[in-house]
DNA sequence: TTGTACGCGTTATCAA
DNA sequence: TTGATAACGCGTACAA
């Protein structure tokens, strides 16, 4: 029961492996009759061409990109996936994706997986301590590797990020424009991460703009949403408690939500960094910072797709994708009096 | 800047390519003093193997998994998709996504794509309008095939789905147990749809074991959000409305809470198929029956990976994951005296 | 318009 | 313990 291959095709036919192949890749020039009875040939052995041998021959590269994203079930990284699926599509690249729990030994397995499987290109959003020297000669060799929603650590590349710092500087100037002058700030763990340093910077950049000091006693963190939301019952039980926050990623908001809907806080603003499905029918409505993932993903394409396309710039190419303040209800409630 | 194979590790030590297979895969005798050499060569060179050419002279099938979901973006089939990856990783396999935003050409596509990559199994969420003739052969000639959250349409197949019907039962007995006489039901489009039928017979498995009558205007349908939000206004506005609701998906969930939200109407009572992430915290909790995604993918998993085992039983084989009934608040809301 | 010879990078077979 | 040779299925280069 063995599948038919070119040369089995070819003996039905009368003809060689080569006219077949001719047929099939529309090359080169195949009598009309020929043609015919090499696609009937197919039709009734029930033919179809070997992919993995064609890829091996033609470029020793797979018609693939590798994809390594933290979590397949966050519907970020679902739908950067999406627009990458999406946009390379259309060149006859199939996406293999990978998730690396946000551990560094996953990620270095998947991506060492992806490189033996010869990928055309490598995208990777990194965890949280990896480490990315050894990347360094792929990329030399010419291999497309772009970065995801944080940059790589030791070595230039390029990355599509999303506008972190400013988003979380209009997020915050915004409260700050409610009259707010005592602002929460909710961010992940550990500090170091690459989004949570940025956010935390467009806080700080708001409240300076502002003219308002800094309290380290309004950061909070936490890794999770039940730690955020612990977070957020310390902000709101200190002597000076702020009269706003901003939670700077979708965990963090939805603990912040949670938090404020159980001790029934309809006084405290909120704004969050990264929409939610639900934001409108919360009560009140989720003010946030909105990224645009799909966009992430075709920007991340786009760069792929140029360097594929013999665009070999040595630089590496950095984009920001804007995020976007949609202003909903729970980010316009003003300080008391 | 050619990339080293295997011949140039050989050359490098002076011993022949298969030497250097046999080190790597620990296959047959070799000298302990020529392996350090070879190790040590391939160090050196920056040696990765080609799993492209492994894959090809060693079985003829990719050591790849190739999924078709309807959308990467939607939380249930990331999780899905996940929970497949967990299980296969530990097997070597990676796993191949595409995404046929619920249409039965690109479904096909992919498929097709797949195919061609020869692929070691395939695991299909089959969109709304798809026939799968096609693959009987594929099934018959050895390729482990399931289907997940919905069954193949013209062949039988393993598949793995929802417990949709008895969920949908223990999801309108509990609004019944609460004496509610008159429950309204909306649905997806079309309403041909596997799901969208099951859930409805659980609907009135539900309504005929408590002697209820079966009133087709309290059947409602919508194909998002917004439509499922009117079908909601409809079904209040009847003359003799209905006192609770079974929304029997997620976006149909989604449409009922707003919808019930904006009407101001916190005395209709609300269970929804499929959890939501923010369910807990919307006013009042949302009562769901839960799915449950990642053991979706996991069983399909494992009825691949034991058909990779070698055991190649004709029968479809065919599993049911429960759901579980997790009452909020908005399932428990009883109906006016 | 078609065929021949060879190579992609690896492993199987059998002999040395 | 190692090597020589062939093979996996296909495409390239060139000849016929």
């Amino acid at each position: 029961m063995r599948r038919p291959t070119m040369a089995d095709v070819a003996r039905e036919v009368g003809v060689t492996a080569k006219t077949v192949s001719r047929v099939l890749n529309d090359d080169g020039p195949v009598a009309a009759d020929t043609r015919e009875r090499v696609l009937a040939a197919m039709r009734r052995l029930g033919y179809q061409p070997n992919l993995m041998a064609r890829n091996m021959r033609v470029g020793a590269r797979d018609a693939a990109i590798g994809l390594v994203i933290p979590e397949m079930g966050n519907p970020f990284f679902g739908t950067v996936a999406g627009g990458i699926e999406h946009a390379v599509r259309a060149r006859g690249l199939t996406l293999i994706v990978g998730s690396s729990s946000e551990t560094a030994e996953l990620e270095q397995s998947l991506i060492a997986t992806f490189l033996a499987r010869r990928v055309s290109a490598l995208m990777v959003v990194p965890s949280a301590a990896s480490d990315h020297r050894h990347l360094r000669a792929e990329r030399a060799a010419g291999l497309p590797i772009v970065f995801l929603d944080r940059p790589a650590v030791g070595m230039a590349a390029d990355h599509v990020v999303s506008g972190n710092r400013e988003g979380a500087r209009e997020g915050v100037a915004h409260l700050v424009g409610r009259g707010h002058r005592r602002i929460g700030f909710v961010g992940d763990l550990p500090a170091t991460l690459y989004t949570r340093r940025e956010r935390f910077q467009g806080y700080r950049d708001a409240l300076e703009a502002a003219g308002l000091p800094f309290d380290r006693a309004l950061v909070e963190s936490g890794h999770d949403q039940e730690a955020a939301s612990a977070a957020v019952r310390r902000l709101l039980a200190l002597p000076d408690p702020p009269t706003a926050l901003f939670a700077a990623n979708n965990f963090a908001s939805m603990g912040a939500v949670v938090a404020l809907a159980r001790a029934g806080r309809r006084d405290v603003a909120l704004v969050g960094f990264d929409d939610l499905p639900l934001a409108e029918v919360l009560d009140p409505p989720l003010t946030v910072v909105a990224q645009d993932p799909a966009a992430i993903g075709a920007a991340a394409a786009e760069l792929v797709l140029s360097r594929l396309d013999g665009h070999r710039t040595k630089a590496a190419r950095r984009m920001h994708i804007p995020t976007r303040l949609v202003p909903r209800g729970s980010g316009e409630i003003p300080p008391p009096p």
